[in-house]
DNA sequence: AGTTGTCAACCAAACAGTTAGTTAGCGCAC
DNA sequence: GTGCGCTAACTAACTGTTTGGTTGACAACT
């Protein structure tokens, strides 16, 4: 065994990824971890100090890696929440980390990276609005809140309603993922405009 | 102390329900449930054999809960979906059970009482697509899940995509899931028809 | 009416297995 | 020879589950 303290930080990161992603952060077993990553429980808790280090680097590497991977563009908003959802099929544990991350982890203050890079895109949107490409009834942010939803729909759906729906063909999922954030976004629906600005300061509270 | 068992399991699913929904089944503490309950540990195996048994009733419980608040009007199909994203903000625990389900239970055989109901729906809207009340450019569950998704909107998103919305509004949240519903379900967006019905039996597989 | 028997509801304490975290030391590479 | 990467063995604490026994309600019997 080669020693490289990096090479056995990613493996300690890639094998907690795996193993949060099937049993969250109180199911994990260090054990399990140092165990596939070949390495040893030791180790996690000298590179990352304990158990819950250790899943904010996975969480950050997780963030980082949705962050780097999603293009974006505005004339094709559509388009963006198909490639996400593209993601989350072809990462499965994605999702999984996202939820455990949502369950055991809601508290902890906002990831910056994610959060600087949904202030951007959301930055994005408002110019499309500006500019006539987006619909301007949703709050800028809203619209990315929506994207991200409808991505979601195939990985975040119940086993119960997944069984019943029991639509398996890849690409009627992507069709239906753009159909879906299409509609959304679409003008057809709100008969009144939105009213006065109520943007970042809600109108109560 | 009165003698009760009737009683006394109801406050072991309630006890559980909110344990459950706070920490998990892995994280959930049975002495915590046996506390709130007033009642004792041991009586947790008297009554539902172990703690995977008592999150069962709890889930159930909470199958029936939704499954039987839900009414349903196929000409106003963006109402279902605000009625029950009202009742996810009224029992902050319901999406929490949920997602945890989903997580720690993904495998378990479908609920009975759930399928059912999502079956007899998705037949409504079938009737109501052949009606022409409803869109059918999805399969009839397919607009059924996409409601519950629609729905769930407020509840499921990341905290930090959350943050970054800052929309507190109740009634703009409410009138957010009845514009994304309409907008989904509008004819608008799906250029071509839907292939030759796929419906049950996806083309592939 | 009073005594006794029975059964279900109830509970405190202990058990047995597991797990996060620690320590003390080994050996390679520079 | 020293510091860093690594490891096996250890421990203290915790947790689901069981056990053994107590308590109260109720009815049958005297």
């Amino acid at each position: 065994m080669q020693r490289d303290a990096e090479a056995t930080k990613r493996r300690l990161i890639d094998a907690g990824r795996a193993e949060f992603a099937a049993h969250g952060i109180t199911g994990a077993r260090v054990d399990r971890i140092a165990e596939v990553a070949q390495s040893n429980k030791a180790q996690i808790y000298h590179y990352f100090k304990n158990k819950a280090g250790l899943f904010d680097a996975v969480w950050d590497d997780l963030c980082r890696q949705i962050v780097d991977g999603l293009p974006f563009d505005v004339s094709d908003l559509p388009g963006v929440a198909v490639q996400l959802s593209d993601v989350y099929a072809d990462y499965p544990e994605l999702p999984r980390l996202i939820l455990w991350q949502r369950l055991e982890r809601g508290e902890d203050p906002p990831h910056a990276v994610a959060t600087a890079d949904l202030l951007s895109r959301g930055a994005a949107v408002a110019a499309g609005q500006r500019r006539g490409l987006v619909t301007d009834w949703y709050e800028p942010h809203v619209v990315m809140a929506m994207l991200l939803h409808a991505a979601a729909f195939w990985e975040f759906s119940s086993p119960d309603v997944m069984a019943v729906m029991d639509v398996r063909d890849r690409e009627r999922r992507r069709e239906i993922v753009r159909a879906m954030a299409t509609g959304m976004l679409a003008e057809s629906g709100q008969a009144e405009p939105r009213q006065a600005e109520p943007r970042q300061a809600g109108p109560e509270r």
